[in-house]
DNA sequence: GGATTTATGTCAACAGTCCTGACATATCTT
DNA sequence: AAGATATGTCAGGACTGTTGACATAAATCC
């Protein structure tokens, strides 16, 4: 449309940074400060019920998917299963979250949040979305599917399948957790 | 254009969710896989030196900030001195990062990276720079604005005014940092 | 039905990162 | 000379993640 591009490059280091390398390198420090600034709300709620992150995240996806297994959310968070249980320990000893021994297979322990827990979960999320409700005012309303799809393409083909419960079940190896 | 649109909720929670708002919560989602899988092209980078994200972060705003005080450095990262001594204390030990008495003010200490830091910091903006590059590439060419008006709109004013540097320098009360 | 695998839990130890509080030193400012 | 500022350091505590080693109960395989 206006002139020879370069090609862009791939992997090398290359003095003469096309637009997209530009962004790129600034997008480096987006991520970081909108993500600092993003958790910093929910951090702010957290420290007065002396919880950390990490209970942030079981208790999140806890809440939003009701009943999951304990193996279902360390693919998840994929952190270890002992690093998962000194938070759940501290959810579950704080009534902030119950179990419930699967049907189907009695060695599960399904994963609920309990009336209390869906309080504290609703806090975080409205700081959260009240954050992000704005904005998205403040930016052009295209700006929102522009957002979605960089940040869907992010992510590695295993997370960004998450956003997309349409597309046909994994065909190559792994067995999509239920 | 097409029928009455409800008022934007701005704050309690409300039951008729409109778009903005269900777009918000997907984005939680998309903030944690997203941010998550960014940080991890780096991580596998910083394990094969021994080093954390806390490094990663120091070196990273030392090599585009070069000769940058302690105290600007501590502002940038929000963060303890006592938390940036031991990380800037493993950084000049292993020789990626140096030091030099200020010139105006003999009591500051600017950082630099050396040689060898650059080549690490190169490495790992590299990686992360490709990633994004591929991800701008997979979105449409008009995704790139939007995700960056999305990001700066979800940082604090203060954070966002990095990449401003444009504007005025503020006028109420803090004092900008050098 | 007995052997094996799977889902979950737990003990112990270590590392990284962040925090608070208390001081110490050198240097700049008033 | 006195006070403020920039930096460094010691000590101790909290959270979160990792490895490695076991233990139990329930499902599954042959």
């Amino acid at each position: 449309m206006d002139g020879p591009l370069p090609d862009l490059p791939t992997s090398l280091a290359n003095p003469a940074a096309p637009p997209l390398d530009t962004a790129a390198r600034e997008a480096i420090e987006l991520m970081f400060f909108a993500y600092r600034d993003f958790t910093d709300v929910a951090d702010r709620i957290l420290e007065d019920h002396d919880l950390g992150r990490a209970h942030h995240r079981a208790l999140y996806f806890i809440g939003t998917n009701g009943g999951i297994t304990v193996g279902h959310l360390l693919e998840i968070l994929n952190i270890t299963k002992q690093s998962l249980a000194r938070v759940l320990r501290r959810l579950i000893d704080s009534g902030l979250v119950t179990q419930r021994v699967g049907a189907s297979d009695r060695r599960q322990r399904l994963l609920l949040v309990s009336a209390q827990g869906q309080t504290l979960l609703d806090e975080l999320i409205e700081a959260q979305r009240v954050l992000l409700v704005r904005a998205f005012e403040h930016a052009d309303p295209a700006s929102l599917s522009g957002f979605r799809q960089v940040m869907l393409s992010i992510m590695t083909e295993e997370d960004r399948r998450r956003f997309e419960p349409l597309l046909p079940p994994e065909s190559t190896k792994t067995t999509r957790a239920a």
